[in-house]
DNA sequence: ATATTTGTTAACCAAATGGTTAAACCGTAT
DNA sequence: ATACGGTTTAACCATTTGGTTAACAAATAT
């Protein structure tokens, strides 16, 4: 369970409280369960962190910030609007499979506090839809992509990937999969999300 | 606050528990705040419903099932895929609206407690794929529709008119929306989603 | 009218929980 | 070796929380 090098306490903790903070929540996670995952005091706790509040903040900064460079394949990047659909959908899906508890965790302590998001987008570089929106435009006027808002776009991309993690126990109880069927399902959706959209917005 | 009848207690207890889940969560959620919600004594609380447990199933069941009328217009509807798909995204926006709290709602709790769908899924006429399925597979054999998977094309509807609701939060930073363009934003959807699964899916 | 059942409350309780404290531990510089 | 700094722990504390109890109120039955 522990991490590289031994002794780094700190990074014990932060590894021990991402766990539990993604799979119970802030409120229904428990101290005494982050320092029994550690395996320390729970005084320690206190001691790196001061209050449950701020570990939790260490904790949803962190996961946060995972999510960035995710979305700079989408954002970012010079590539067509087809390529950075490609490429996005099969990434971030890559991505989640191997961590998939964030989709959920960062969402529900989204709508938990309104405001804990105003934070986010004061401090860090945060995701700018700017050059992505040029680019749709762009692609509109050269006839590659049929008219669409770029806005819609986004949330369209965002919600075919992220959800089938979100709505996981949903979905699988909708479509009747056990845990197997439904890995090679989100599989599939690497290719197939991203042909669905293009199939929408492509003109011909 | 009340609801239409005076002295009905145990709906004015539900109707309490209702909001005050919805926005804190099972775990979130404080027997205090439901019984100062309902304007009464805490004691009735567990008079009516013995345990906060099952005032929370109670919500939940009472929740989910609202549900399934919606679903049924994609599901056991005897119309063509395009005419579901379109029907579905509008009145699925439209009840959502005058819902937000639900859909985060549901797939938080399920997502805490796995095997709480196995209930759901024995007990009560649970959603079923297969006429769904069915009509998908029909209408792509009548090259009405190009191939897709049929519980992928499923997926992908729940997720482009649910996600805005779970990741309102998100999408309102990414876009840089206040909320009457938001609501303006989810207005549109409800048409500019089905035109554009619709798209994507519809030969030509 | 009166007994009985149902509904409602204030006061209380035990357990859980986030947080604190004072002492012990341990590596290192003197 | 010893004094000193940061680190770690066991024990403790105050508050919160879900839940209970016993008494009271209000219908309902006799």
């Amino acid at each position: 369970m522990k991490k590289a090098k031994d002794k780094n306490t700190e990074g014990i903790i932060l590894e021990a409280a991402k766990k539990i903070f993604q799979s119970k929540g802030m409120d229904g996670a428990r101290m005494q369960s982050i320092a029994d995952e550690a395996g320390i005091n729970k005084a320690l706790l206190h001691y790196y962190f001061r209050s449950k509040q701020l570990l939790f903040e260490a904790v949803f900064n962190q996961s946060f910030s995972m999510l960035a460079p995710q979305l700079k394949i989408i954002l970012n990047d010079d590539s067509s609007i087809e390529d950075k659909i490609r490429s996005f959908t099969s990434s971030y899906t890559s991505f989640m499979i191997k961590h998939p508890y964030l989709p959920n965790f960062i969402i529900q302590e989204l709508n938990r506090n309104e405001n804990f998001i105003l934070k986010l987008k004061e401090n860090r570089s945060f995701p700018n839809l700017d050059k992505f929106k040029a680019r749709v435009d762009k692609e509109i006027e050269q006839k590659i992509l049929k008219p669409i808002d770029a806005d819609q776009l986004f949330v369209n991309i965002l919600a075919l990937n992220i959800f089938p993690f979100l709505g996981k126990p949903l979905i699988k109880a909708f479509t009747e999969k056990d845990e197997k069927t439904y890995e090679d399902f989100v599989e599939v959706r690497k290719t197939e999300v991203a042909n669905f959209i293009i199939n929408s917005i492509k003109s011909r």
